[in-house]
Order: structure tokens, then C-alpha cells, then sequence
DNA sequence: ACTAAGTGCAACACCGATGTCTCACTTCTG
DNA sequence: CAGAAGTGAGACATCGGTGTTGCACTTAGT
């Protein structure tokens, strides 16, 4: 085994090339997690032959765009201050933030399952920054759910069913922007859903007028 | 239409063996949609070719448990009395009764994604069952949530966790046996999620913590 | 107990998806 | 501009799951 050199300037095409997979791969996944690679790559406007060379197998790109998914909601985790923020604060905004990655909520759940699909697992990473979230959630007050791995379940399931929910449904009416809405009927199912009174809670902060800040 | 295939008269023998297959794929395909007929074969204790005596094609399969499925929520419907009972005392009877079949949740929900993956939708009928249920528990007050559609898309995604969570997590703690523990927090987290306050439920408990913390 | 139906086993053809390769062509980059 | 890197198109091998068939054997029904 020679020491091969290999290029360490990756031409600016080939990463778009590869970005533009992740993306359709992001995309196409979602909605049915059995995809081709040759949906993928017609969604990416690329050849089949093309995502076999930036991604070795269907595995090393589930892999890469599950490492890619799980630093961007550990950046959305970061970015909503999970760790300071009072706690039903930064469930909204981290909520505000993943609705704004745009990311597979369908393909982001699997993550949750287990690997006998073939879909790796959320980082530990990641489930640490939620678990934190939900345990300051608890301790707060603001939910009754205990088990930081059961409000997970129910965070990323919710996510998913709010992610699939068609646009001209009447539970999103109230708020002006579409994905306004969807924060809003998200924020407020998942502190229903454990065991937390959203609206009328005196802790809770009440995000009915202008919810996206 | 049935997909079974039926010559003449079906030796008792032979219905068993479809009796046996279907359970086995409920099984099998709660855990893993993409399983193999073989895998489904083995679980049910018979050879591959077997299956496929009984059932033409792997579609033609799904297309029966699916009906077998929808029929067994149509009954659970029917004596959950969700067209009559105070809708609150249906809907936990209901899941009482739901989670008694212990069908494969996970295949379940399946009904309610398109049919990319194969898998056919949850019977019209079914749905206007638990769309009635909602309806009612909406006009009595009991949650917020407007659309039926959104409401059963809830049911159903935590439905799939609740049945998933592990039989020693903290949040099943209260009931003595665990399929009650399951029934409680299913309940609880249903009208929570929809915009309810859970009442006290029917089995006596009180769910809801007072926040000292 | 006799017969027809059902099953297990193994072999086979078939299909779709994956992964590899080559070659002509295009596009970056220095 | 020139060479290197990247791409599209297509052929090809491979693999796993599906569906079929034949044959020996077991089981149900009357």
C-alpha cells in the first residue's frame, strides 16, 4: 500500500457537486426513506456515476448526511442556548431554528430508530443537547414528562407530523407566514403533549402574536 | 377484494397457516416495513414458498394485513362506542383497546403516509371512525385542536412511541401493569398534545403533578 | 384408510438496485 | 492556455429479494 497522495485542493465543483447530493439526498429521503440512488441524483441534476464517486455506497452517504444533519441541530442547539436560556425559550427557538434548516423531518426521525434500516443514530452528541433541553424543561416546571428520552420521541415524532402537515390545514391559521405557523402549532403540541400547559401557563411565555423574532 | 388465494374450500390447516402469516408480518414489519418475505416466513415457522401460496405477491400481503388491520380498528371503534359514550371515556377505551391488539404500531402509522412506500391507506372508513371521535371530543371541549385530519396524525405518531418506549422507562411508572402504564400515558399525552387539559381519567388516576418545583 | 389438499425443500428465472469501469467531453485552476 | 480534475453516458458484473415450479412428504376430511 503505497502512500498515495491524494488531493488535498478539492476543485470548488466537485463540493458543490457533493453539496447539491447531500441536499437532494436530504429531500428525496424524506419523503420515502427507500429512495435510488437514481432518484437522488436526478433530484441533484447529476449522473448516477456521479454520487458513486463522491460517496463509495448508499451507507457512506446515509452516513455523511446523517453526520451533516446531526452537526446542524447541534448548531441549532447551540444557537437556541439550550444550556442558559430559560428553558421554554429556547425550545421555541430551537424548534423556530430546525423548521428553518429545511432539513427531512421524516429522514431526521429515522434517526431515532434503530439501525436495522440502515440509518445510523442520532449523535449522543445531539440527544445530550435535547435531554438537557427537556431536563431544564422538567425542573422548570414546565413540562411533567420526566425521561428526557421520552420527550425526545415525542419531540422528533411531532416534528415530523407538524413537517408533514399539508399547508392549508386550519390548525395553522393563526400566524401570517406559514412556517410561523407550524412553529406555533409545534411549540405548543409538544408542551401539551408533555404534560405542560402551554397557552395559559404563567411560565411559559405566550408566542400568539408575533411568534418569529 | 381479498388477495387470498382460495381454489375451492380452504382446509382448516391452510387458514391457519394465513392466520400464522399474517401475525408474523404484523410482527415482523412493525419492527422493520422492509423486511424480507423470508424473514416473515421464518417468523411465522414456514417455508417461503408457503407464503407465497397464500399470498400471490408481497403487495398482496400488505393489501390483506391491511385489511385485517382496518377491520380490527373498525371494531375497536364500533365498542369503544366513539359515536356515543362521553368521547373523552371513548377515546381512552379506545386506546385501551388499540393497544390490546398489539398490532404493529409502527405499520399502522404506515397507513397514514402515501403509498410510495407500498403501503396502502388507512380505510376510509376507519378514519371518519376516529375523525367522529375528535369531532366530538372537540365540541365537548375537551381539546382545542380543530382538524380531525391533524388530530389523527397525532393519535397515530404517539401511538407508534408509546409502543415503542421501553417497558422500564421512568414515564410508566404509575400503573401496576405496564399495558395500563401505556394506556395512561398515551391518554394523557393525546389530549395534552391536542390541546386539552387531561382530566382525571377513567381509571382513577391523576395524572397531573402540582408544579411545587 | 384413502384421497386431495397443504407443506418443505431446493432449484431456477427474473428484476431492480448497487457498484465498477471506460471513454469522450467539460470545467476548473494555476 | 495547458494539464489536471470532474462529469455524463453507457456497458457491465453482482447481489438480494421476488415469484415459480417440481417432487417427496405430511396432514386433514369423510
Amino acid at each position: 500500500m503505497s502512500a498515495e497522495i491524494r488531493p488535498k485542493r478539492v476543485r470548488a465543483d466537485a463540493e458543490r457537486s457533493t453539496a447539491r447530493i447531500l441536499a437532494a439526498a436530504a429531500d428525496v429521503l424524506a419523503v420515502d426513506p427507500n429512495a435510488t440512488l437514481e432518484r437522488i441524483a436526478d433530484e441533484a441534476g447529476l449522473a448516477r456515476a456521479t454520487v458513486h464517486r463522491r460517496f463509495a455506497s448508499r451507507q457512506a452517504l446515509l452516513d455523511a448526511l446523517t453526520e451533516q444533519l446531526n452537526e446542524r441541530y447541534l448548531g441549532g442547539l447551540d444557537q437556541a442556548r439550550v444550556d442558559t436560556a430559560p428553558p421554554v425559550i429556547a425550545l421555541y427557538r430551537l424548534t423556530e431554528i430546525v423548521f428553518d434548516l429545511k432539513l427531512g423531518h421524516r429522514f431526521a426521525m429515522e434517526l431515532t430508530a434503530d439501525a436495522r434500516t440502515g440509518f445510523p443514530a442520532l449523535s449522543p452528541e445531539a440527544a445530550a443537547g435535547l435531554d438537557l433541553l427537556f431536563t431544564r424543561l422538567h425542573e422548570a416546571g414546565a413540562i411533567t414528562a420526566a425521561s428526557p428520552a421520552w420527550c425526545r420521541r415525542v419531540y422528533l415524532a411531532l416534528l415530523h407530523e407538524v413537517d408533514r402537515l399539508p399547508a392549508d390545514s386550519p390548525d395553522l391559521a393563526p400566524a401570517a407566514d406559514e412556517m410561523g405557523a407550524r412553529v406555533e402549532l409545534m411549540f405548543r403540541t409538544v408542551l401539551g403533549a408533555l404534560g405542560g400547559s402551554a397557552p395559559q401557563s404563567p411560565s411559559g411565555h405566550r408566542p400568539d402574536h408575533s411568534p418569529s423574532q
